[in-house]
DNA sequence: GCCGTTTTCGGCCCGACTGTTTTCAGTCG
């Protein structure tokens, strides 16, 4: 049987939560949810490291985890998964997913009133069969039926790109309401860290009178409900059905409280781990001696410093051995968005956009960029308005022209040529030759098998003229899977000839991921953040690139387009020569 | 179940908020 770390992972989660219901030792349960989040950011592969024994040197994987690993390589079952979910029933499991309903409450639902489902739940609430059970008021009557309406309409996670512009509409309207009363503002969690998509967005604040603040945080023109309202966090539920919890902190805490609420929890549980090794203690308040004197908290260096460690950046606070990277000075110097120098891969008008050459060119000069790249679609993409060879080399000529005016700034001409189902390419060599920079894309078949996925892709990779692979798994966020493709082999072939990948930046791509940009770079395989833009604005969407670089550890020496035009035509020629 | 800058045993992050338990347990982040 074929290795499936995803299977593993997902087994290892159901049985964290299984045993949490049955009552099991908490730290039991937290192995199984570490040994979860490993296997699930792994990029090497599972059945791989396995053989090589390389399993158990990996942080958070024991001699238990490993054998429960090997068992399911090699028999695609683990009797100890199989007892457990004979023992608790599938929709018990399943009341964890609503806001609060844990462990406890499950437990108590399912064995004092026979309670199997999120159906079975809403039922006995609603008849007030649960008043008796302990703990079981009118209160968590009403919080189990919010929970539910909560769950059915809106847990789904929402893009960086909807939460970012969210956020800053909130902080504007605080500081219209409130700004008397605020200090220092700014939001926490896996927002700040950058993550593609999030649950619930964090705002911090330090003041040092908290009721106001709450009074206007609590009134905000998106709130539809008021979660909950206290002397230092208050939460509302948005129109949308989005979470918000504002924390207010005293200044003397602030960053203390940003570097707690930031995150990630993984992250926060090493740091203290490491404090408590060293006689310290860490909360959200500050960073304290066992005598109880504050040593710091002021600002989030300052935590850092406290455990001898320098400043680590939020996108790369996941516990994937950023601490020990930290404490060897090991920590990237990550790539800054100032540093990028252009754009390459932009739509006009002409297929699928709607801008004009002129209008990108304009945005691009006040981003101070030195190039940008044209790459429409090709022939065969009807949908993208693909360009025939003939428009596409007439569109070069324009560009020819237009180039002659200027001397410090560049449009390059190029393609998002379409890799076709034999994977050849959607332009003839010749065409392809005239181009200064050819990007390859799949975009049909996306249902087909691994191997001839693949196969098309890396076919596409050897064509001499093909330089970046463009969203290298085609995933978009919320509505369509990653393709089964093998990004191991395709960072095999791009280091061997020398193709850059794309971290598209659209908000629903980020494609490459964090996980797999890191890999690529590890191996020695160039990047290219490119936005993908389709008009004026889509080239500010490069932040969100820029963003999920840092995830994955890039400095600027990655980054293909950080280069200067000249550096960066030197590059792009040297391949033909 | 994992793990070691006092440890191979005995710990394992920490505090706010809520509801209903008159002193705290459960949930959440």
């Amino acid at each position: 049987m074929r290795a499936d770390s995803g299977k593993v992972t997902q087994i290892f989660r159901e049985m964290a939560d299984l045993l949490a219901i049955k009552g099991e030792n908490p730290f039991r349960v937290r192995a199984y949810e570490k040994a979860a989040d490993v296997l699930e950011h792994l990029s090497g592969d599972l059945q791989d490291l396995h053989n090589e024994g390389k399993l158990e040197k990996i942080p958070g994987l024991g001699k238990g985890m490993c054998e429960k690993i090997s068992t399911l390589l090699n028999t695609g079952r683990l009797p100890a998964y199989e007892e457990l979910k004979k023992e608790i029933p599938a929709g018990v499991r399943e009341l964890l997913l609503i806001p609060e309903v844990g462990p406890k409450t499950a437990k108590l639902l399912y064995e004092e009133a026979k309670v199997k489902s999120i159906e079975d739940l809403e039922k006995c609430v609603k008849s007030h069969k649960l008043q008796h059970l302990p703990g079981m008021g009118t209160k968590t009557e009403e919080n189990i039926l919010r929970g539910i309406r909560f769950y059915r309409t809106s847990r789904a996670r929402i893009l960086l790109g909807k939460a970012l512009p969210l956020v800053e509409e909130v902080i504007g309207e605080l500081k219209e309401k409130a700004s008397s009363w605020i200090e220092r503002i700014s939001p926490a969690g896996s927002l700040r860290r950058g993550r593609e998509t999030i649950g619930d967005i964090d705002i911090l604040v330090s003041s040092s009178s908290s009721h106001p603040l709450m009074e206007a945080f609590t009134s905000l023109s998106c709130v539809r409900e008021v979660l909950a309202k206290g002397e230092t966090k208050s939460s509302i539920l948005t129109h949308q059905g989005l979470q918000m919890d504002l924390r207010v902190v005293s200044p003397d805490s602030f960053g203390a409280a940003l570097q707690y609420f930031t995150g990630s929890k993984a992250h926060n549980i090493s740091l203290r781990e490491r404090a408590i090794r060293r006689g310290l203690k860490i909360n959200e308040y500050g960073v304290f001696t066992q005598d109880g004197e504050e040593i710091g908290g002021r600002d989030e260096e300052e935590v850092y410093a406290c455990l001898d460690l320098p400043f680590i950046p939020p996108e790369l606070r996941e516990d994937r051995g950023e601490v020990d990277a930290a404490r060897e000075g090991r920590l990237p110097q990550l790539i800054r968005e100032e540093e990028i120098k252009g754009d390459l891969h932009l739509h006009t008008r002409a297929s699928d956009g709607s801008a004009s050459i002129e209008e990108l060119m304009e945005k691009a000069q006040e981003k101070r960029y030195q190039y940008l790249a044209i790459t429409e679609h090709s022939v065969s993409l009807k949908v993208g308005g693909g360009l025939s060879e003939e428009a596409l080399l007439a569109e070069v000529k324009e560009i020819r022209q237009m180039n002659s005016h200027f001397e410090d700034f560049r449009v390059l001409t190029g393609t998002e040529v379409d890799i076709k189902k034999d994977g050849t390419l959607d332009y003839s060599d010749e065409v392809l030759r005239e181009l200064d920079i050819v990007v390859a894309a799949l975009h049909t078949g996306f249902k087909q098998d691994r191997e001839i996925i693949t196969t098309k892709v890396i076919k596409a990779m050897q064509n001499p003229f093909v330089r970046v692979l463009a969203h290298p798994t085609g995933r978009l966020l919320g509505e369509r899977d990653p393709y089964a493709i093998d990004l191991d082999k395709v960072l095999e072939v791009a280091k061997e000839k020398d193709i850059w990948l794309e971290i598209n930046a659209q908000p629903e791509r980020l494609d490459l991921t964090d996980i797999w940009i890191r890999e690529a770079k590890r191996r020695g395989v160039k990047m290219v953040i490119a936005t993908d833009a389709h008009n004026i604005k889509g080239l500010d969407l490069i932040s969100f690139g820029v963003i999920t670089a840092r995830r994955g550890w890039l400095e600027s020496a990655d980054v293909i387009n950080t280069l200067s035009l000249k550096d960066l035509l030197k590059v792009l020629f040297k391949k033909r020569s």
